[in-house]
DNA sequence: TTTTACATCACCAATTTTGGTGATATACTT
DNA sequence: AAGTATATCACCAAAATTGGTGATGTAAAA
């Protein structure tokens, strides 16, 4: 009898793990070793089990899919990971791709092509949907995404700094406000301001808003 | 050999459909008659399969879950609604209660609660997951929602004129551009955005904008 | 008819933001 | 060692915002 294939889950709809779990149960090729519905400690409860495959929502509670990629690269573990989210933006997969994962697989994709993503993986392929790589052609042909190119581009220029100070904009506070919060002065707090309106192109505080949550770079609760 | 319960499944994410089938398939009490990935022709194909109970997604492509129920109450149709959403809103809830849905879950839930769910309102009682019931008992207590509610009020307070400044405020425009652009003193701009600031409870623009976002007063492309 | 709501405008003072330039210190690359 | 990126701060002037009060005309509602 051959070795299975090691495989963990996470997501936090725990549905979708049950149901995951029933159809990987049908296959006697797969052995799913654990799920997790959060990210917190995912990475060594992966490790724990010497998992050979995890399929990983992007959207989870404590600690996202990103970053939980990015724990996986830091520690240098060799356990595939497939992508499995319910969003197919461009950026975002571009992102866990350049993160080292192995897969994407849109919700809208049939439980088969699990099984196939699976073996895929597991051989040291790739495997994406039909409608990722179709999003990734996008990505490398149209002149469309221009414009979010160019915005990605910006982004990746904000310095941690930076961000800290957009997310203070973003809850209304004051130049003043954010020097005294951060213990600097206010005129740093302004000059941050400014080098973000240049680099993200826009006139005022407002455009600093509306860049922030069009990007989903703040949270807009509380 | 007693009948089987007659199900249906409706949910834009096929991975879950197909979960869904392989954990009720493991019931003999379970019987899926059908599955949908839209809402487009639901509840005709609900009506010919003379499903007995519905589970169905909030969120779906053509036509989503509000409207499916509205179609099933104005047709009378006897079969029991159970909601499967990634959302507890309360607004939502409430809205899917009034609209005569017998059950609601979140996808957070567990497969198995899904097996009860079934049971309960193939029986005529209704089904609640533990943390819906939490946000049910939040709308009576209403102390969540006391905010939203003041929201509704502040926006139903907005009088046209004041919602096109706001548009306008939301596209980074100064006061004396808006007042250009519609013919109008740069201090009546001035004067309907400290009436939205008031009516709205914030700070400066910045709210204004978060606001307008928030709340879907206006459209963040273009 | 009186009241209320709305849109309009003005004036004012205090504060904030915007848009520059320039400087310093630290850390990291090449 | 020189260059680059980052975070820090200062100073300045122009412009915009904010927070008031008060006033007018119009239209709709009580």
């Amino acid at each position: 009898m051959e070795t299975k294939i090691k495989i963990h889950l996470a997501d936090d709809h725990q549905v979708l793990i049950d149901g995951l779990l029933a159809v990987l149960k049908t296959n006697p090729l797969f052995e799913v070793v654990g799920f997790s519905l959060d990210g917190e400690g995912l990475v060594d409860r992966v490790a724990e089990n010497d998992a050979h495959v995890l399929i990983m929502d992007i959207n989870m509670p404590e600690k996202d899919g990103i970053q939980v990629l990015r724990e996986f690269s830091e520690k240098g573990f060799t356990c595939k990971v497939i992508i499995l989210s319910s969003y197919d933006d461009p950026k975002l997969i571009k992102e866990v791709i350049k993160l080292g994962a192995s897969g994407y697989l849109t919700k809208q994709s049939a439980g088969e092509s699990i099984l196939d993503a699976i073996m895929a993986v597991y051989e040291g392929k790739q495997y994406f949907s039909s409608n990722i790589k179709d999003k990734i052609f996008d990505i490398f042909t149209e002149n469309n995404h221009r414009e979010a190119l160019k915005a990605e581009d910006a982004i990746a220029n904000i310095t941690t700094r930076e961000l800290e100070i957009l997310g203070y904009i973003c809850e209304e506070k004051s130049g003043r406000d954010i020097g005294e919060l951060l213990n600097i002065s206010p005129n740093t707090v302004e000059t941050h301001r400014k080098n973000l309106m240049k680099k993200l192109k826009v006139k005022s505080s407002v455009g600093l808003v509306l860049f922030a949550t069009k990007h989903n770079l703040i949270n807009l609760n509380q």
